[in-house]
Parts: C-alpha cells; sequence; structure tokens
DNA sequence: ACGGGATACTGGTAGGACCAGTGTGCTGGA
DNA sequence: TCCAGCACACTGGTCCTACCAGTATCCCGT
C-alpha cells in the first residue's frame, strides 16, 4: 500500500479525482463569462451549431453543457429562437430549489424549517425595523392592509397577501440572501405543513389571530424597535407552528425565542 | 390588447408556460424516485442503453437527464462502470454550490455576507450552546485544542483548524440547514477576503487574537449560555472583519450585534 | 489452483438526420 | 407606395448509429 503525502495540516495532500468530462469544459467557460460580466442579463449565446465550432466539441456535448446552464438558472433555451439560449439574471429560484432539494433528500422535519425560519425571517424583520424608508414602510403598511381586506375574502386570498406582506418585509431588510432564505423556509414549511391544514384552510379566528401578531411587530418595526420586532416575529412562528410539534422540538425552538 | 383574468388576490392568473422537454420528465420521473425513498443512496440506476428503452427515448435524451441530475448531485456517473449511474446521498455540496451561484450573481459583496453569516452562524452557535452533550463538546474543545497547537505552526495550518472548529461548533447545533448555511457564508467570506488578507496570511497576532475570542464564546458554550455565546460570536465575527468594511457596512452590523 | 487474456458490458463523444417551431425578408397584390 | 402573406433560413428538440476507452467478469490455458 502507497501513502499519499500528507500537507503540514495533516489532511491527504491527493483529492479523489473525477474524469474530466467536455461538457464541463464548455459549461466552466460560459460559467466564467457569466460570473465575470462579460454575459449579462439577456445577452444571447451562439447558437448550438456555433458553439460546437468555437468549442470543438460535438453538439451531444453542447447540449449537456446548455442543459447543466439552464438547470442551474444561468440560460434558457427555447426552440425555434434566433440568436440561442439566452442569459438570465439573478434569481431566487435556484437557491430556492437547491434548498428544497436539500430539504427533501435530508428529511429534514417542520420543525428544522421552522427554527431556520425563525432565525432568517427575524433577523430580516429586525434589518427592515431598523433601516425602512419610507417608500419601503409605505409598501409593508399596504401589504398589511391588504391581508386585512382579504381576511374577508377567503382564506386562499388571506395566504396570498400573507406571502406578500412578508416578500415586503424580507426585501426591505436589504439583504437577498435572507430574503431568499426566508422566501424558501416560508414555501417549505407551508408545503409540510399542508396536509394537516389547508384542506380546510385557515380558520377565521385563525387570520384574526395571524392579523393581530403581524400588526404587533409591524407596529415595532414602524417604531424601529428592531430587537422587539424581531422577538415578536419569532414568537409569532413559534405560536403559530408551535401547536403541530413535540414537545422536544418546541423545547429547542424556544431556545431561539428571546432576542 | 387581451387581459389576462386575474385571481381574487389581485395577480395575474396566468403563468409563463415552457415547452415541456422530454428529458425534463425523465429527470422528474428519477427524482421523484429518489425524494420518495424508492432510490437510496448507494442503489444504481440502470444503464443509459436501458432506460433509453424504459423511458422510450433516446439516447442523448436520457443523458441531458443523467446530466442534470448529475448536476444536482443527486447521482453520479462512471465510465465503464457497470450498472449504470450512482445515486448519491445528502450532501452540502449542492446547496453550498447554489449558494455561490446566487452570491456571485448577484454580486453579493463581503459585507451582505458577514451580516448573513453572524445571522446563521451566531444562531448555530446558541443552539450548540443550550443543546451540546458530551462527545459533541468534547470535538468542539479538540478542535479548539487543535487550533491552539495549530497557531505554531503555520496560518494555513491555523486557518485549517479554524475551519475544523467552526464545523464542530455548527454540527453541534443540530440544525443542518443553519450548518450548511454557515458553512457556506465562511468559505464565502474567505474567498472574498482572500485577496486582500490570505497573501500575507494571519499575522501571529491576529491568531492569538482569535483564539481568545473564540476561545471567549467556547466558554460561554461550555456554561451552556446560549445568548451570550451568540452575542460573542457575532462580535468576534463584526471585530475580525469590520475593519475591512466602510462606515455604511459597520452600521448595519452593528443592528445584528445585540441579542 | 491460479494467473491472464478475451469478452461483454459501461459511459463519453462524434456526426448525421429529421421535425416543429420562429423570425425575417422578400414578393406580389392592392 | 404600402402592406399582407408566403417562402426561407435558422433555431432547438429528438432520434439514430457508430466508435472509443475504460472496467469487471468469466473462462481458458498453464
Amino acid at each position: 500500500m502507497t501513502v499519499a503525502p500528507r500537507s503540514s495540516a495533516g489532511r491527504p495532500a491527493f483529492t479523489s479525482i473525477t474524469p474530466v468530462r467536455a461538457y464541463e469544459g464548455v459549461v466552466s467557460q460560459i460559467e466564467e463569462a457569466i460570473f465575470e460580466g462579460r454575459l449579462v442579463a439577456g445577452d444571447r449565446l451562439p447558437s448550438e451549431r456555433d458553439l460546437m465550432g468555437q468549442f470543438g466539441v460535438s453538439r451531444g456535448t453542447v447540449r449537456e453543457a446548455l442543459r447543466v446552464l439552464e438547470s442551474n438558472g444561468l440560460t434558457r433555451s427555447r426552440p425555434g429562437d434566433p440568436g440561442g439560449a439566452t442569459v438570465l439574471g439573478q434569481s431566487s429560484g435556484r437557491l430556492t430549489k437547491a434548498l428544497t432539494t436539500f430539504a427533501r433528500l435530508g428529511q429534514i422535519g417542520a420543525a428544522e424549517l421552522i427554527e431556520f425560519r425563525m432565525v432568517v425571517e427575524g433577523s430580516a424583520v429586525r434589518l427592515a425595523a431598523e433601516l425602512h424608508d419610507e417608500s419601503s414602510l409605505a409598501a409593508m403598511e399596504a401589504a398589511f392592509e391588504a391581508m386585512k381586506v382579504a381576511a374577508d375574502e377567503s382564506s386562499e386570498a388571506f395566504s396570498a397577501a400573507d406571502v406578500s406582506f412578508h416578500l415586503a418585509v424580507s426585501a426591505c431588510s436589504g439583504n437577498s440572501l435572507l430574503s431568499a432564505c426566508s422566501e424558501f423556509s416560508r414555501d417549505m414549511v407551508l408545503h409540510l405543513t399542508s396536509e394537516n391544514l389547508r384542506d380546510s384552510g385557515d380558520p377565521p379566528e385563525r387570520m384574526q389571530e395571524t392579523l393581530r401578531r403581524h400588526g404587533a411587530y409591524l407596529h415595532a418595526i414602524v417604531a424601529r424597535e428592531g430587537r422587539r420586532a424581531e422577538q415578536l416575529a419569532r414568537q409569532d412562528l413559534f405560536d403559530y407552528y408551535g401547536g403541530e410539534l413535540t414537545e422536544r422540538e418546541r423545547a429547542r425552538l424556544e431556545i431561539l425565542l428571546m432576542v
């Protein structure tokens, strides 16, 4: 048996290699061009037949590369479209997809998702409270008013308005990572708890309770009381979902209640 | 001009459609099998030539589907390997990649990443403090001791030991989403600040300072003082990176200091 | 019994072919 | 002159065949 050389940190200096495949070279070159800004949103890639010439590979290889880029949310191909694939801009779609895949593969449960959501959404609320200006404050208040109206319509409309409210708040945080993670965890939590809850829709009492709690931390946001707003947002999540969790899971969540 | 019908929430009821492509059907069927547990890590997919029979599509289509699955971290193909592609288990690799893409595409700066890291890593530290058992505590303390030793060796060894310490702590939090996000933001922050800092490596004083600060919140962890540990961890990040940020960026970060 | 080569697979790549769309530009009619 | 409408060039989507370079297995000869 041969011994791999070791670095000073004590870890093997050799890493497992994977054979370099032709399409990976195509992917990385195009990716690099996008990351470096040589290709920006709206730009068009050459056609597949052009690319096979430029890269010196077959069309199948080019297509595999384009499939990967498309699956990563970097480009989009449309049949019959002159000019080749379109370069897309930033979107939380890929991040959301990756987080969802991670959660489903790892058998992430509702409790862990709610925990994560308490952290990221709470922080987003705090930042929104401390940093909002007139226009973003107006957007949040308008979204809240829309929730009030929707509560009298249907539970679906209320749910949609609720989503809009959370979006307005997390957008106001000014941190796109936090808002993307908030968005993901909100969707995923809704999805996971839908079997138990969504069937019947939120009953009116629950909608009123949600309105009251959201209103409470919106007040804290208006008053620029960041920590209190975060506290209330976390408490809101805890109370809303706590009933469906086990005692042990609730105990974990309680750790995060105090901010 | 025709008007799209609107739902009660006031948003268009029509969503943009994309033509369903054959490979997408293959991807979704295999994905579904993996998510539902019918395929678990280590299982083998049929060979490409078998799959083209089972799905009734050409080999090129099967290969495009396999490339997408592989790029999503769900499977891996190896030439000459009987049994077809291997189904992989959960890994933070794909999530890290997606977050990295998101950050690079969105021109996410160091300040925003550090902000995100203060949130997720701080919460992970708090959970670790409140929830650790003997073995995980021992792992964290061992990692800290390794940092002390490595500080006398080289800045590379110290950096590696530092990473191991953070890994031990976030693993102890028991929330894989938080630890994956911590891991990503740590790597990304290191990457972004490397041009300025890594060139010369951390000077010994800075290593000692890091040791002192990490030691401080490790003490809080040992004492199960979750909030204080989180506070110290956030402060640690703020102090370590604050010097490289603008006044405006520091002001944002200060919002998150108090927990 | 055992070593080594033939064999039957695997994925990686190339190249050709056809189809259904989409724009564009040209042509013919008003 | 202007415009409607058709032909054409080109796109991506899909299929097919073929070949190569690996790997694992099995069987045969020693």
